[in-house]
DNA sequence: TCATGGTCTTGATCTAAATCAAGTTATTTG
DNA sequence: CAAATAACTTGATTTAGATCAAGACCATGA
């Protein structure tokens, strides 16, 4: 119950439109409680990502493995967030990403079926779906510029200032690659901005 | 008129759905044809990006100015691609992007707040909108995920697989600054391939 | 409680790709 | 058509950041 009084209340609040008790049941129904420890996955490369999942509390990473063996964080996720590879979400394809609690991970999960019907029958949700995905859009454009043209100690003051949280939340390591960086390189930028 | 055939067929397309009379006589108001010849820009740095264009013929490139005076290209649109930068468009906030023709070329423009009126009126354009956004997505998503994890040559064979009309259409250095090379590095990658 | 494995730092070395430079070939445009 | 400008290539040099290596500082759980 309490965990879906956030999850409303954030509907709202991006959407700004309001849920009717029929919404809210409707959502209750087909929005199940699922509970990740620490190093659990939430998907794994190869399986198709079924579930779509709202982050109640905890943290995540989105994640691949080259050939090399090297890990590559695509995004790093916190309460509040979406959790998908919307790839395979979307066209039911394995995924090439693996999901995994970086924290004891808790969401609410739902099919693409589902998302479907709560989009068709509740205003509300479609706004969000709409607002969030121009966010997303908006996100990735700046992401890829930065990628692109910022170097590494730009990259990491560009995160500093406009996600500070995740410094609190994520390990050095795995900020150094969400940044594309080596985690010895971000040590050495982090020495260097003390001056 | 002709102009408005191919858009309508790539709504009809891209959606599923069939366009009435009356969604394409309100599309063919509010739809204008705009027509730069090359290196004009259909955005500058600055400038807040008022319309969105559907290239009916033509090219274009989305980029960027660093410090340093280099440019970045984040973005290679040919026929039947969305231009803008949506950020600027969606928020109406000056843009960081320059959107300049590389061949002449061809859109059919129009503003947010006409586009707003389609997605409420035009359930074919409403679809359509939310089959791009979920491309989108996952383009942004594996070109993350390729400037991240790839070497210069990977995302150069990428390009060619995935993109090869980009090879008929861009000249090498632009292509070179897309994949984030210089076009000295291209053109070695290019003669090493060649066995 | 201590030991085991993960995390962070610091230094030395290496490497992919950028930069600098100069010449060659194409494309525009007056 | 010639002149000018832009695009491409090739070689020499530099550099940002990766990799390798080793020690210090932790958590956390048996």
């Amino acid at each position: 119950m309490s965990n879906f009084e956030a999850f409303f209340d954030y509907i709202q609040e991006i959407s700004g439109k309001v849920l009717s008790e029929d919404d809210k049941h409707l959502l209750m129904a087909h929005f199940k409680t699922k509970k990740l420890r620490k190093r659990q996955y939430f998907l794994q490369e190869g399986d198709v990502c079924k579930y779509i999942g709202f982050i109640v509390k905890g943290s995540a990473r989105t994640f691949t493995v080259d050939e090399k063996g090297h890990e590559h964080i695509l995004k790093l996720s916190l309460e509040n967030w979406w959790l998908a590879d919307f790839e395979s979400f979307y066209l039911l394809t394995p995924s090439r990403f693996n999901i995994e609690a970086l924290e004891d991970l808790e969401v609410l999960q739902s099919t693409n079926a589902q998302i479907e019907e709560f989009l068709k029958h509740i205003p509300a949700f479609s706004a969000m779906a709409n607002v969030i995905s121009q966010n997303y859009t908006i996100a990735n454009q700046k992401r890829m510029q930065a990628a692109m043209s910022y170097t590494a100690e730009e990259r990491y003051e560009d995160l500093v200032s406009n996600y500070p949280q995740f410094l609190q939340r994520f390990p050095q390591n795995m900020i150094a690659s969400y940044l594309g960086l080596s985690p010895e390189t971000l040590s050495r930028i982090r020495k260097n901005s003390f001056k």
